[in-house]
DNA sequence: ACATAAAGTTCTGTTTCAGAACCGTATTGT
DNA sequence: ACAATACGGTTCTGAAACAGAACTTTATGT
C-alpha cells in the first residue's frame, strides 16, 4: 500500500494518517499554534531541513490547514497561518500531549503549556460526550468495525 | 534531526511522534482497538508488508503499548494485546478520528463507529477542563512555550 | 564593497519502505 | 502417506523518502 492509497481511504484515521504520517508535519503544526509563522522560525525550532520544510508547508497549504499569506513585497515574503480546519486540530494535539506527557514519561518538564485564554490557568484535558457529558476514554466507548453492525 | 532524537525530546508531541509518527503504527493501533489481535489480522486488514509488522509491533512491545501473550503452543503462538497506556490511546484516536472526519472529507462514512459501552449510542466527542468543564479548542487554549513564562 | 537576512532550491549519500519470496511448525484434507 | 493450508514470521531487492550541506535570489545594513 502507497501512500496516496491511504489519502483516499475511507477511513478517517487512515486519512488522517496520510496528513500527520511522518516525522514533521504535525511537529509543524505544533509550531504553527504556537504562533510561528515564518520559514526560519520552523526551521531553527524544528532542526528540520529545509528541502522538507518546504515540501511539508506547501503539503498543508494544499490540504487548506494552513494558508500562505504575504507579508511583504519585494522580495514577496509569505508567513503561514492556520486555517479554521488547522485550527480545529488543536484538541487532537491536546490530547496527544496529554497522553505522552502521562506514557512517554521524560525527565523534564514539557517546554510549553496549555492555558485558558481567559484565566491563565493549566487545563487538564478530557473527552466527553457532548451530549451526555460522560468521559470518553477504553472503558466506556467501543470502536465497531461497521460490518459488524449489521 | 534523526529519529532516536525525537524519542527522547522533552516535548511530548515529539515524544508521540517518535512513536506515531509513520505511516503503520497508528493504524496497527486502530485495528488493536477494534479488537485484532493477530500477526495476519493485521496484515490482512491493513495491508502492511510482512516485516514491517513484525518491525512495528516489537517496537509498540518495546514501549510497552502492546503486550504479547501466548495463545497456543506447539507451535508458539502469541497475541497482541493493548496495554493500560496502549488503550489510553483511545481518546486520542477519537480525536482524531472526529478531526479527520470533519477536515478532511470523504463520499463513503467511515468503516467503523465509536459507540457508547453501556447505551450503544454513537458518541460525539468534545475535549473539555477536568476541572471547570469548559470547553477546550483553539479558542480557549492557549499553547505557550516556557521561555514566554517567566 | 562586503556581510547578513529570509526563503527557498538543488545536490548527494543514507535510511526506510514496498513487494515478493522464502522458511518453520503444525493441522486438515484426500 | 502426501499435499495443501494456516500462521507467524525473516530475507532479499529495488524504489521512495530523508538528512545535511551547498547554492541562489532579492534586499538591507555598515
Amino acid at each position: 500500500m502507497k501512500w496516496d492509497e491511504l489519502e483516499t481511504d475511507a477511513c478517517p484515521v487512515a486519512r488522517a494518517m496520510s496528513v500527520v504520517g511522518d516525522r514533521w508535519t504535525l511537529l509543524i503544526l505544533r509550531e504553527c499554534l504556537m504562533g510561528v509563522r515564518r520559514f526560519d522560525g520552523f526551521q531553527k525550532n524544528l532542526g528540520i531541513t529545509r528541502h522538507l520544510l518546504s515540501d511539508r508547508l506547501k503539503k498543508l497549504e494544499g490540504l487548506h490547514l494552513i494558508r500562505r499569506e504575504p507579508y511583504q513585497e519585494r522580495p514577496l515574503r509569505h508567513e503561514y497561518r492556520l486555517t479554521r480546519a488547522g485550527k480545529e486540530f488543536s484538541p487532537v494535539m491536546l490530547a496527544m500531549a496529554d497522553w505522552a506527557g502521562r506514557n512517554l514519561p521524560h525527565d523534564n518538564p514539557a517546554p510549553f503549556r496549555f492555558v485558558t485564554r481567559d484565566s491563565g490557568t493549566e487545563i487538564e484535558p478530557r473527552l466527553t460526550d457532548k451530549v451526555t457529558g460522560q468521559e470518553l476514554n477504553h472503558r466506556t466507548v467501543r470502536m465497531i468495525p461497521q460490518e459488524k453492525l449489521r
